[in-house]
DNA sequence: TTTATTTCATAAACTACTTCATTTTCTATA
DNA sequence: TATAGAAAATGAAGTAGTTTATGAAATAAA
């Protein structure tokens, strides 16, 4: 599989020797998935912290009554797990299944961990990455209290282009927390405003 | 002022030597702010990350229509900033107010990130904060969409029972993302249950 | 003590969004 | 090309939470 999305992505926060690059890559996983399989099953202990190649994964909350709530999706160049589970090594609250095929490279928890001690730089990555993660989802939080749910279609549509035109719209609903036929209406509204 | 909190804080992650831990302090700033005063404001560059020894803030976005959305509370042993503004050094989207006389440490910008070079243990420390912080983030948007504003105000109420003690009814509700009449209500509709 | 200010409570009218039921459009595959 | 199943659209009725307004209670200031 190709290496290169993920060394072009660990570049930009910080510089590995190419000795350390290899030491990386012979402790991660190579792990493709079909569309429909889950990488994490809320109730089970997440494994894995997982950087995509290719395809599309969405993150996901089933509530007793059986309605799904969509936290996040992610694609290539971005991360998916259940890190509060990873971390703590405790059941998951999420599922994480893939929408489309999907390619990515699996950091295990043990060797996570020994990777943080053999090279050092790797705690400033994922601070890092975490950073801009918490502030994201801070942001989220707000706009989600101070924004209706055609305001936040509108920036979801600007912030992932992408994303809007490979997922379903039902669930692009459940990631705005509103019902699929309420962002139906809305789009309707939308178009006949133009 | 007492290093106590800090140092027994930092010990739960990761274990300083006393020359470290002198280095460390020798870098920070103690800091007392009175009630209502703002140690970030929203547009400025926020300058510090906070550690807080006593007191109570409020962490809070203001939109164009003067409404406040509180984004959360700090008390002691906890942190208070404006993370997205501090890591980017960029113009803060929230402010930071004292609700109660403060009492805190500051790490800032530039002492922060050679204590980074200098103890490369702290990246360890807040990288482990920073997920924590975040795994939290993501469960409340949850339950925001999951649940209703008197199940969250119960979970708020179990959760962060010094809290609720100490701030003012509307400010919970601005937590919450309700006005202050509906958790009157929601408050009242309680009382009757019993 | 009086007065001003903040906080809490209650109620009626209103709105953003949900629920449910039905129909239409799209996509995949035989 | 026919057909089935999934996804999207539509509309009517219902509900959670808002808005606005008003008054009472608590707290602080004078």
């Amino acid at each position: 599989m190709n290496k290169k999305p993920l060394v072009d992505y660990i570049n930009n926060y910080i510089t590995l020797t190419s000795e350390e690059e290899n030491l990386l890559f012979s402790k991660l996983v190579e792990r493709k998935y079909l569309k429909d399989q889950y990488i994490v099953q809320q109730g089970d202990i997440c494994k894995s912290v997982n950087f995509i190649i290719s395809g599309c994964t969405k993150t996901f909350y089933m509530n007793a009554e059986g309605q799904e709530h969509i936290i996040g999706f992610s694609i290539e160049d971005w991360w998916t797990s259940d890190l509060g589970s990873f971390i703590t090594q405790n059941p998951a609250d999420f599922n994480v299944q893939c929408i489309e095929n999907t390619q990515l490279f699996q950091f295990s928890y043990n060797n996570l961990e020994e990777l943080y001690v053999e090279i050092p730089k790797l705690e400033r990555l994922f601070r890092k990455i975490t950073e801009r993660a918490f502030v994201a989802s801070q942001k989220r939080i707000i706009r989600n209290f101070s924004l209706t749910a055609k305001e936040r279609y509108q920036i979801f549509k600007k912030t992932y282009p992408k994303i809007e035109q490979r997922v379903p719209q039902y669930m692009i609903a459940s990631y705005l927390g509103i019902t699929k036929e309420f962002l139906s209406k809305i789009k309707s509204q939308i178009s006949h405003e133009q």
